[in-house]
RNA sequence: GGGCCCGUGGUCUAGCUGGUUAUGACAUCGCCUUUACACGGCGGGGAUCCUGCGUUCGAAUCGCAGCGGGCCCA
């Protein structure tokens, strides 16, 4: 079977991506030998596009499942899809150039459900061709009725343990969308407004918001503002409108800004809900669902908020009432989605009530990595004001499966066992208390995140099973949403099971283009996975993916990341192209060896190794993919590319059989075990690699290697390590003399013991001699340092002037004192004794005038013998 | 305004439980067709480790302050 001499990715991955049985992925719902690990996959937004931030998670996420399972895991990397969404629906009204009002409710619904499902085909084809060992049998579709049954049940669920009401309260509220929305669908951004001072009354004061005058319920004041003391308690008269509200006094007023005077509206801003509830004020509503002016504003009624804005101003002007203006800089709240400034209305809405100590508790409970990113979802629980509203105005979504009677009034929750149904298309199938079985529904929708934060409850068979697996493993997530997600579902997960949703999160960072900023549309520096493979193929991005950046930090895309990644694999390849025709007729179960019986080369490259697998397997199970990755990379590249195939070309294209034979022994171990260790990072090349060598099974099925410490030895490994900087040595001597790196050479000189020299002979092509004693050369020495690891800790304060002395010292008169004993030397008037490993001194060696050269490998003499 | 993270050769980055010679990749320059690989090998140049103060015999590493960047939130 010969062996192409070129790596072609796509040749290979397309081959593996048709040829794989996705069912050896498959989690075993029926098997408990393995311990379980279920991952919690985020289930994407069905965009259409799978894009390069998604791909980076998602690598994260199958280096994990792939490792696991080789460790016996019992694994389960499951794929959902959160479908439902403004996004989707807004996207249905362009294609089909409606509105969603023009066609049926189940109408629009259906139109939604097909561009989802055609959204979700096209990202399932670029995560096939990112090699992702997805276990489709456990696939989920949040707008699938066998789903959403699910967020319909755990309604009704948390409706009857009082978790979930009904009731009226300020909700932030989309005028565009005409849609409730929760703080976390919020988005803050910096823009100029005009703060307006204006004659109130007997008062003067500044708002930025005039066109909210007819809904001004009260004026507040600093209580220590010695100015308005007199005004406490007494009723002022609104101007324009006419109200009579009462001067409060308040603790939060600031009384530098404007003029120490606020007025407070129902509702201008999150601050006047709170001084809204905490002073028992009344309700004026002067802005409507839809944006528009309500009747309280009087004439002014049916305008937009901006007209009437700029209408007020103008009758504010005219009859002398605004006496200043002051431009300024204010954040303001709006839609995460369309960006239309959000209003605070007070509406009949459903809501979740937020227990934030048990979320706190629980959030303790899980192992965050990193640990940092946990702080972020502390910071913004402290900052919940009030709780989750969860009903939203809008179709596709999940329904709220609930009636009103139209007769008595009465809310009636469906039954579990009525569900899944939607209250628009069913009656309820029993009357009301009443007797009446006219019924008007519930139009209202839920928050998606009613559907998504379940899913660690859906894939654990929460519902569908007598037993579930919670809590999962592990989620990954992105840290850019944090607050909403881990918040959700922690909360979920307690109300309806009380267990925590997962033992760890894995955060990952944000995907940054080339100039350095994070990739979006806007930016215009967007990469899509898609175009990185068909350049250079998956596993040189899922390889950008593992050596990027540590999880949790952002990872910048850079196409020269991939072509060296890309390197990498044609190096790998040929490593093992070489390996492979030297190991052609070469019987594994028949040729095993003892460690110690093998030639001291093979020992050292096996002890580095175990090494390598111990450390590796450290840091996978620490989730550092960059450090596991560089690790193997390095070995592989270096130890094993660049040194030890140099070291036993010889053996193995020599005459002696049993050295031969060891070496390939060595050779086919170390492919073994690397090919292994390489297969969660890049599937494709380590497939194609172990099934050349003859394994029947996939590599996906094999075993992640076993590091002994016994099989390491440092002693073994310095000899090795002498042996490989040796013959780097002579290569570099015989490089920078212009020799050809195959010529022999007369002679090579140790001076030292080294039991085995037969690879050393190999490598150079040359006699090696190991020589006893000393050379016959003059040392010069040329340098004394100190050894601070030694002098440092004992002798602390005189550390510093200890050296300086010894540099002031004459190399040579030194060595000639270290050479019989310690050196004494007088720091601070007193005598200081130094050891000699308090020490070092560096040497040359003078070749003394003979035909020879002379190298030095640390501190040890190299003649060479030309 | 608050919280978290980060600042290391041209670029990106490792080290950061303190030990004097700071890792690797990419880029750059020079040499080499050598029984796997020129998508390779060997070698070279290139760093005020953001700034300042402090702790210490000794600081890239620990502390404080400042400057700059990113993210999350108000």
């Amino acid at each position: 079977m010969s062996i192409p001499k070129e790596y072609i990715p796509h040749e290979i991955e397309s081959k593996w991506k048709s040829a794989w049985n996705e069912s050896i992925y498959y989690f075993d719902w029926n098997e408990n030998k393995r311990p379980q690990y279920v991952i919690d996959t985020p289930p994407p937004y069905p965009t259409g596009n799978f894009h390069i931030g998604n791909s980076l998670n998602w690598c994260y996420i199958d280096f994990v499942a792939r490792y696991k399972r080789m460790r016996g895991y019992n694994v389960m990397f499951p794929q959902g899809w959160d479908c439902h969404g403004l996004p989707t629906e807004v996207k249905v009204e362009e294609i089909n150039g409606i509105t969603k009002n023009q066609v049926p409710r189940a109408e629009f619904r259906r139109l939604c459900e097909e561009l989802t499902s055609e959204n979700i085909k096209k990202m399932r084809e670029t995560m096939l061709e990112l090699g992702f060992s997805t276990d489709w049998s456990n696939e989920f579709v949040t707008m699938d009725p066998s789903y959403y049954v699910k967020t319909q049940r755990s309604f009704v669920k948390m409706h009857e343990k009082d978790h979930i009401y009904q009731e009226e309260h300020p909700v932030n509220w989309c005028p565009r969308c005409e849609t409730a929305i929760a703080f976390a669908e919020v988005e803050y951004e910096s823009r100029y407004t005009n703060l307006n001072y204006l004659h109130f009354d007997k008062l003067k004061i500044a708002t930025t918001r005039p066109e909210l005058l007819a809904a001004c319920v009260a004026v507040a004041i600093n209580p220590e503002d010695k100015r308005y003391n007199d005004y406490i308690g007494k009723a002022i008269k609104v101007p324009v409108f006419g109200q009579e509200v009462k001067v409060i006094s308040d603790d939060n007023v600031d009384p530098s800004f404007g003029t120490g005077v606020v007025m407070i509206c129902t509702f201008g801003d999150k601050q006047d809900v709170r001084w809204w509830s905490e002073h028992n004020l009344p309700l004026r509503k002067a802005i409507d669902k839809n944006g528009y002016m309500t009747a309280i504003a009087g004439k002014y009624e049916g305008m937009t908020i901006s007209e009437c804005k700029a209408a007020i101003i103008g009758d504010l002007e005219s009859k002398s009432l605004l006496y200043d203006q002051e431009h300024m800089e204010q954040n303001v709240g709006m839609c995460w989605r369309c960006k239309t400034p959000i209003e605070i209305l007070s509406e009949k809405q459903w809501f979740v009530r937020i227990n934030p100590d048990e979320i706190l508790s629980t959030a303790e409970q899980i192992e965050w990595i990193p640990e940092h990113m946990k702080v972020r979802l502390q910071n913004w629980t402290g900052t919940m004001e009030w709780d989750w509203c969860i009903s939203r105005q809008r179709i596709f979504a999940t329904p709220i499966p609930v009636w009103y009677c139209r007769k008595c009034g009465q809310t009636m929750v469906a039954k579990e066992e009525w569900l899944p149904l939607d209250p628009t298309q069913n009656n309820p199938p029993v009357n009301c208390e009443c007797g009446s079985n006219d019924f008007e529904a519930e139009e209202d929708v839920l928050d998606t995140w009613m559907d998504s934060s379940i899913t660690p409850l859906h894939v654990s068979g929460w519902l569908t099973r007598d037993d579930t697996l919670l809590p999962t493993q592990l989620r990954p997530q992105g840290h850019d949403i944090i607050r909403t997600w881990a918040f959700y579902t922690i909360l979920r997960s307690m109300s309806l099971t009380k267990i925590k949703p997962w033992d760890t999160i894995l955060i990952n960072g944000m995907v940054l283009g080339e100039d350095g900023h994070k990739m979006s549309k806007s930016a215009g520096n967007i990469i899509s996975p898609d175009e990185v493979i068909a350049n250079y193929g998956a596993d040189s991005f899922r390889q950008w993916a593992a050596v990027g950046g540590t999880p949790g930090s952002d990872v910048m895309y850079r196409w020269k990341d991939v072509i060296s990644a890309s390197r990498f694999l044609q190096k790998m390849w040929s490593i093992y192209r070489f390996s492979m025709t030297h190991l052609e007729n070469f019987d594994f179960d028949k040729n095993k060896r003892n460690l110690k019986e093998l030639p001291l080369v093979d020992q050292w490259v096996l002890s580095r190794l175990n090494k390598v697998v111990i450390s590796t397997t450290k840091s996978m199970d620490q989730y550092q993919f960059d450090e596991a990755f560089k690790q193997l990379r390095g070995f592989i590249w270096d130890v094993v590319a660049d040194n030890y195939i140099e070291l036993v070309k010889s053996r193995l294209y020599g005459e002696d059989i049993d050295d031969k034979l060891s070496a390939q022994y060595t050779l086919y171990t170390i492919l073994n075990i690397l090919i292994r260790m390489l297969a969660p990072f890049v599937p494709f090349i380590s497939e194609e690699m172990y099934s050349r060598m003859g394994f029947e099974t996939s590599v996906h099925l094999s075993e992640w290697p076993v590091g002994y410490k016994g099989d390491i030895d440092d002693d073994i490994e310095q000899q090795g390590e002498l042996i490989k900087d040796i013959v780097a040595s002579v290569r570099r001597y015989k490089s920078e003399a212009g020799i050809a790196l195959n010529a022999p050479l007369k002679k090579i000189e140790i001076y030292a013991t080294i039991p085995d020299i037969r690879d050393i002979a190999g490598a150079t092509n040359s006699k090696v001699e190991c020589m006893p004693g000393t050379p016959d050369f003059d040392y010069v020495p040329v340098e004394i340092k100190a050894n601070m690891g030694v002098i440092g800790p004992k002798f602390r304060k005189k550390a510093g002037n200890i050296i300086s002395k010894l540099n002031e010292l004459d190399p040579k008169v030194a060595h000639e004192q270290i050479s019989h004993g310690n050196l004494v030397i007088e720091v601070d008037g007193e005598e200081v004794e130094l050891e000699p490993e308090a020490l070092v001194i560096e040497k040359e060696v003078m070749s003394g005038g003979r035909e020879v050269d002379v190298l030095d490998v640390k501190g040890i003499v190299i003649v060479i013998v030309k």
